[in-house]
DNA sequence: TTGTACGCGTTATCAC
DNA sequence: GTGATAACGCGTACAA
């Protein structure tokens, strides 16, 4: 059994009050008995139970996450670093993240429902926001704080933290033109996703901006496969490009792959800077996922005033320029 | 505020008491009246409050776990698998998993210690466990439950599971032979792991065991770059290996391109069935890394008899066959 | 400055 | 079968 403020007081010889005093309050308590009682406090390894100080605050110092299966063909996920962040991001503040597993969106509301009913977390980070997605609507019904990764087109009513997209394929875009390139295409998603029309838009608004005409705009699920094809179309033209923007790591890596396949050169640029990209040697737009992290523990555990609008922010990628860029 | 036993007491006109009898002895109450007290629960959305709970029965219910931050340069990691497998465990269990970081693993243990002295969770789940690793001795020294995936070479005292990595690399190297392969390599991880030397000693003992010579045993660090570089100096060789086992996926993809750049053709099969071995067509040993997580809660919960030894289980790998381990 | 009393929500024990 | 009482460990208003 773990030492409580009672053992400590006797080995004081103090009463227990004194104890949490010396702990919450050490000005109200004389030096000299302040000495005594943390003395026995190290001398016992005495530590507040959790549990009662959650009980007694009716806070239990937790965050709720869910998290979801492995998805089995992406290449590299930037999942795992959001993961690490969100967990060290606590650690400033003395909470703890607190994992939950579900089958689908519907199953995460219903376990974060749960979870929060039952005093088990105070509030969630909410993973991949999409637009229609019915996660922000059910937990802001049923008053249960959170704090999102990405957006759904309504985000004024919780704090949210995204990373600006266009502006990380407008990078990646400009970077091509000013090594040399002029017929620069796009490689992405299935239309529709908002993220993937973001991406598209950087690179499509950054053409426009430059004076050059956009290459051909080609979509496909996320997989190697889909991205050698896509390669193998784009050299199939009779005025092929010289470079890609893709939208993700595992479509910049099939591309690659496609074009060394066709013996031909072809410069990418992908998106997430997973260690799949570091290791092929690809130039990527890296997301800022540490600072995603923090800032959204930061705002869930402080929320803004009633009155004010809660905290949002946009927060910008970088390029990682390597040797897939190079000049044409 | 959330409803309590009390709110639910009133509504169904009843004591405290009874409603806890309904949840915790249903047996003991009147049907009737456990139907009243039913029809409350449901209509109020009580649930027993789980802080309250684990006060009382000194037990938190949670499992402590370190999340270590992303190794930048593997190219796929199991780690996912199995933070998500330890989730899903729990969950048949009502456990959650409680996630913490740690900067190594004194740092880990120091965690560890601070977390279950302060009632926080009631065991731990341990990764990644190695020859010399403080961390078993440390834990059983101050009494803290916990099970382990992976061995140390003293593993009496604790619950453990592990995956039979020789038996996975003997089943890569009998399949290539039985293709057709007689001139057979090993590249691994640079000598001295444990793991990688049980990986290295079930090719050895396969190769002997068909009566073949050991091909050449290379090792380096776990880099695609190596394995590009391994491959090379295979084929530099006058009469080359036709077939590869490696001890990563990472290394077999080094493999792969190595080989692919001198447009040579060599077999190959990894180890551990990443999202990278499946995109690029790479025969690969899979860990059943569910059935890790689900025993080693199981261990963790269900602990064995005083006098009995602690639950143990070594678990064997699957041969995923895909098209890199063709005959020669 | 120190000690006393109470409540956070739950459940086990024990009378009735 | 049901209801009062106590206890888990802590923090805090209040009194001394």
């Amino acid at each position: 059994m773990q030492p409580t403020v009672e053992d400590v007081a006797r080995a004081a010889g103090v009463s227990r009050q004194t104890v949490s005093n010396v702990l919450n309050a050490p000005e109200r308590v004389r030096p000299e008995t302040r000495e005594r009682v943390e003395a026995a406090i190290a001398q016992l390894g005495y530590r507040p139970n959790r549990v009662a100080q959650s009980l007694r605050a009716s806070s239990s110092r937790m965050i709720g996450y869910r998290i979801e299966p492995v998805h089995p063909f992406a290449v590299g996920s930037i999942h795992d670093r959001l993961l690490h962040a969100l967990a060290d991001a606590g650690r400033a503040e003395d909470h703890h993240l607190l994992l939950y597993t579900a089958d689908d969106l519907d199953g995460e509301i219903a376990g974060a429902l749960a979870l929060h009913r039952a005093g088990a977390v105070d509030g969630f980070v909410l993973y991949g926001l999409h637009a229609g997605d019915p996660r922000p609507p059910a937990l802001l019904h049923h008053g249960i704080p959170f704090a999102a990764f990405g957006r759904t087109g309504h985000d004024e009513g919780h704090p949210w933290v995204d990373v600006d997209n266009a502006a990380g394929t407008a990078a990646a875009t400009r970077h091509l033109v000013e090594v040399g390139h002029r017929r620069i295409a796009f490689a992405g998603y299935p239309r529709g996703g908002d993220v993937g029309e973001r991406r598209a838009e950087g690179w499509r608004a950054t053409l426009e901006a430059c004076g050059l005409p956009p290459g051909p705009d080609l979509r496909g699920e996320d997989s190697l496969a889909t991205g050698a094809r896509l390669a193998a179309e784009l050299l199939d033209d009779p005025e092929p490009p010289t470079a890609v923007v893709a939208a993700t790591d595992t479509l910049a890596a099939g591309l690659l792959r496609g074009a060394r396949d066709r013996g031909a050169r072809l410069a990418v640029v992908g998106f997430d800077d997973t260690p799949t990209a570091a290791a092929l040697d690809l130039s990527s737009v890296r997301q800022p996922i540490e600072a995603v992290g923090h800032a959204m523990v930061r705002a869930l555990l402080n929320p803004a005033p009633p009155d004010g609008p809660p905290a949002a922010s946009l927060l910008p990628p970088e390029l990682i320029v390597r040797g897939s860029s190079c000049p044409p």
